[in-house]
DNA sequence: ATTATCTATAGATCTATAGATAATGC
DNA sequence: ATTATCTATAGATCTATAGATAATGC
C-alpha cells in the first residue's frame, strides 16, 4: 500500500482519491455552474483543489481546456443516445421514441455533476472558441427532438410547425430538469416522468398514448441500463 | 434648432437620438445577451457608444449598476402584469388567466431589447450583488404561475404537484421565447399562442377549454395594449 | 528518470478615480 | 455654472511561462 504518489506533495494533501486531473474538473465545475466561467478565475479553481494556481497547467493548457473537457464530458452520453433510441424502438411507435429520449436526456442532466447542463446556455460559455463543436452536436439533438416529436405530433400541427422549430421547443422543455436542479427540487422519477409527458402534451399526443408510451419507455429505459451496466463492468475489467 | 449637446463633444459624434446613459444601457445588454455580463469589459461598452472607458462612470457608478437597470427595465412590466391579470379575468376562468399571463410575459420577452430576458439565467448575473431583489421578484412571478396553474390543472395532476414545481415547470416553458430568438426565429403571433397553449397542456388542460381560454385571452390582450397605449400617450404629453 | 507539485514573475488586462477641457445655458 | 466628455494613471487583478523542488519508479 502506497502512502504518497510521485511528485512533490501538495502544501495541503488530497483527502480525495480521484485523479488530480479529476479533481480540477470537479472544481472547475461547481464554480463554472454556480458564480459563472468568465467570472471564474484559475487561481479560484486552484484553491478549491488545494494546489497553486500554477500547477492547473500541468493538467491543462489553459480554462478553455477545462471547458472543453466538461462540455465534451456532458454531451457525449446525450448524442449516443439517439443511435441506441433509433435501434431499439419498434417503428411505429413514435411517441415511445420521444418518450424515451426525453427521458434519457431528463437522466443525463439529472444525474450530470454540479448540474453541468446550464453551461450550454451560458453566454460567455457559447462566446469560448472551443463552443462550436459542442453547438453542432447539440443543432444534431434538436434535430433529433424535432423528427421525434414530428412523427408523433397530431396532423393538425404536423403540418404547421418545422422539426427545427418543434426541436428546439422540446429541447427547451427537457431542459427544465436544470432548473428544478438549481432551486433545489430533486429530480425524481416521478418528476422525469411528469417532464417526459409534458414533452408529448407539447406534440398534442392524445393521454391515452402517452399513457402507454410511458409504460413502454419505461421497460426499454430499464433495459438499457442494464445493458450500459454491463458494458461497463466489462469494460472496466 | 441646436447643433451640439452640452459637454464637451465626442470624439465619435454620435448618431443616436438617444440620450447618452440609453445609448450605454443599450450597448452593454448587446454585449452582456451575446458574451455574457462577466466576459464583457466597461471598455468594451465604452468603444460600441463610441466614447472613452472612463466616461462611463459619468452614467453609471460601474458595470453592476448598469446591469441592475436593465434586469429593473425588464422586470418591472413583468411583475405588473399579475395583479393586473387578477383584476381583469372573471373568476372560475383559470384557464384563461393563465393563457393571459403566458401571452403577456412572451410578448414582454420577446418585445425586450436584445433578448435581456436571458440575462437572469446567467451564472454570472445571479452571482452579482445587485441580484437579490430580482431573484425576489421571479419568485413571486413563479408563484403566480403556480397559482394560476393549479387551478386551471387537473384534479389528477393538482393532487400531485405544489405551486413551487408547476410554478417553476411553466415559467420555464414560457421561456421557450428567449431560446427562440437566440436561434433567430421570430417570435410571431402564432407562435406566441403555442406557446401559451402548451403551458396549459402541461396543466392536462383540455384541448376544448385550450382554445376557448386562447380566444378569451386574445381579446383581453387586445384590450390591455389599447389602455397601455393610451396610457403612455397620456403620459408623454 | 519521471511525475506533480512549488515559487516567482512578466505582461496583459481591467476597474475606477483625479483632474483637465470644450461645449451649452444663464 | 453646468454638463459631458476627454486624458492619464494607480492599483488590483488575472493568465501563462520559466525554472526549482520533492516525491516515486526503475
Amino acid at each position: 500500500m502506497r502512502r504518497t504518489s510521485p511528485g512533490r506533495p501538495r502544501h495541503v494533501v488530497s483527502t480525495s482519491a480521484a485523479s488530480p486531473r479529476d479533481q480540477v474538473l470537479d472544481a472547475a465545475a461547481e464554480l463554472f455552474v454556480t458564480r459563472g466561467f468568465a467570472a471564474t478565475s484559475t487561481r479560484e479553481i486552484a484553491e478549491k483543489v488545494g494546489i497553486q494556481q500554477a500547477s492547473l497547467y500541468y493538467h491543462f493548457a489553459g480554462k478553455d481546456e477545462i471547458l472543453a473537457e466538461l462540455l465534451q464530458r456532458s454531451v457525449r452520453p446525450t448524442m449516443d443516445n439517439v443511435a441506441k433510441i433509433e435501434a431499439l424502438v419498434p417503428p411505429d411507435t413514435d411517441a415511445t421514441a420521444l418518450y424515451l429520449l426525453a427521458l434519457i436526456d431528463i437522466r443525463t442532466l439529472a444525474e450530470a455533476s454540479h448540474n453541468v447542463g446550464i453551461l450550454y446556455g451560458q453566454s460567455d460559455v457559447a462566446d469560448s472558441e472551443i463552443y462550436a463543436e459542442f453547438h453542432h452536436a447539440r443543432g444534431q439533438l434538436v434535430e433529433s427532438y424535432g423528427r421525434f416529436g414530428l412523427r408523433a405530433a397530431s396532423r393538425d400541427l404536423a403540418s404547421d410547425i418545422d422539426t427545427r422549430e418543434l426541436g428546439e421547443m422540446l429541447t427547451h422543455s427537457v431542459e427544465v430538469v436544470t432548473t428544478l436542479r438549481q432551486v433545489g427540487l430533486a429530480v425524481t422519477p416521478k418528476r422525469a416522468n411528469r417532464i417526459a409527458a409534458a414533452a408529448l402534451r407539447m406534440c398534442e399526443v392524445p393521454q391515452a398514448t402517452i399513457s402507454i408510451a410511458a409504460s413502454a419507455a419505461g421497460d426499454l429505459l430499464a433495459g438499457l441500463v442494464t445493458i450500459d451496466q454491463t458494458a461497463g463492468a466489462l469494460a472496466a475489467q
